[in-house]
DNA sequence: TTTT
DNA sequence: TTTT
């Protein structure tokens, strides 16, 4: 612990609407990816060369509330965490590996969208009524989170015990995004 | 590239003594893995736990060059780059997805250890030699490197052609490091 | 060398239109300042406070020319670069101490305003004709540059020679901004 | 405080005991510089040159009483924190600014030396006696921090009222190290 | 697979 | 004022 950081800074775009569901302890997970874009000369042509970058995020409790209420498709945002690889098992039963970025500060950096306001939406910080999602994707209350699959998400039991996506669990063995 | 960061800055320990090799065009490659640890309170027992996170690093030409030289097992590095995630295929043909640090700063923090001099070992500074390598696993001379597996290795054609790595590729399809 | 980090990134609106002018050795410098906002919890109210706090940041040839060109009052932009802290004379002869942000990468990460296109202003990527500026507090041309009160801009002699703002030093002695 | 960051990451060495002393209202403060380096070559010369950049840093609290037991001149350290800079008077009644990194991550990076040992001094860990100083220059009890000078140490009232440094602040006005 |  |  001592002698030691992991650190992770990146700005760019959210790829898809975030989905955001909930461990059976009722934690709520959001996860969504960020592209970020490199420009360099190709040694062998000399041409200017446009890479994108696709990177996974993973946000926990008041960071992914913030996501479900804040960020959407396009957005451009800062996304400060830590990196960690997860375990996971394909349909084949064999290990695969995913890296995330396990944000601890997340922030819109350009105007959010009409139609995207918190006020239109519900936000988080509406009195009397919890948290309340509204985009489709995003529904999935904890009640419904039966727990089938457990221990086949790749999160650490420390983290939040649950299956974090049982629904994505299936279609991620061969894509990581 | 621009409205576009993608920076990681890690600070642990190196898990075994780096790989060196070179790809068809010369360039030197080095591998290694760095272990960062991160000290947290359980919730549900409140007990203390230390947990370890394992990163990949790649480092490339001069930066690799470094490493061969005095970066070694157990030594205490910086490593500051950016994230990059590169497909491969593992034995069965499926696609594979391998996220590694692309350093473009490495520091050693620690004392290298006796017995790792880059005197001993004949550094690349040294005058009149070229760079010469010298631990066992490093030994890879480019007209060896012939070429087999080529663009299975998940390196892109920009970034340097070539086979980086034909003998780990194939050991490489389920664990990561 | 070894063992050294010195590193900063700040995301912030600048303050003023950046000020541009050219050492006696032709290179560009741009000064401007740019506001970091924080959000915290006083200790004995429990209110919500909002902490504007202001850094000065230098860009030197290519930045600075960037600067020149995309960077206004107004934008929002990301700053990455060193601290570097210089010493200079106040009107009482006294030294003063003055901390910057060296940058080495400037973005801007929203829309340019209108009227601050490049192509309606000329840009310097405008072909045979090199830098043209044309902000009036950036029109300063090398050859005005003639040199009075040498070394006391605080500016390091390997950074590159030269007064960097004659007409600011005698005003900077008492505010940093 | 959407749209903003303020981050400084940097690793270099102590350059004198810190200095620790209590607010009013019983919070710690330490105070030390640490040095950076970077080498670069000189563009008229062509020589490679070492330059030292100083850097000022304040730790608050917890992280001020670990400073207190752990870090020492010559202790190789990571510090993350994040920029501020505050306004004082110096003798003539002027005001100066001093840019200070406000810590909220400190890491001794080296072993640290015999005679050094927390076991030996008594670190904050131990039971039943509160916190204990014991290097001269920390041995500032909170009861005799009587207040005078008031807000004439640039610490703004909501970090914690309460003269930081009496006995520094008037030979301070100059020289900010 | 490292280290404290 | 540090250190290599």
């Amino acid at each position: 612990m001592a002698g030691s950081m992991n650190k992770v800074i990146i700005i760019g775009r959210v790829g898809q609407d975030p989905k955001v569901s909930y461990t059976t302890s009722g934690q709520a997970v959001a996860n969504f990816s960020v592209a970020t874009d490199e420009g360099y000369r190709d040694r062998q042509t000399g041409q200017k060369v446009e890479r994108t970058e696709w990177h996974r995020v993973v946000a926990w409790r008041q960071q992914a509330e913030f996501v479900a209420n804040y960020i959407g498709k396009g957005r451009l945002v800062l996304v400060e965490g830590k990196l960690q690889t997860r375990k996971w098992q394909g349909q084949d039963g064999q290990d695969r590996y995913t890296t995330e970025i396990v944000a601890d500060n997340i922030q819109g950096l350009d105007r959010m969208p009409d139609g995207q306001q918190p006020a239109q939406q519900g936000g988080y910080q509406q009195q009397g009524g919890g948290y309340q999602q509204n985009r489709p994707q995003q529904n999935r209350p904890p009640q419904n989170n039966n727990g089938y699959q457990q221990n086949n998400n790749g999160y650490p039991e420390d983290e939040d015990l649950g299956p974090a996506f049982p629904s994505e669990a299936s279609g991620m063995d061969d894509v990581p995004f």
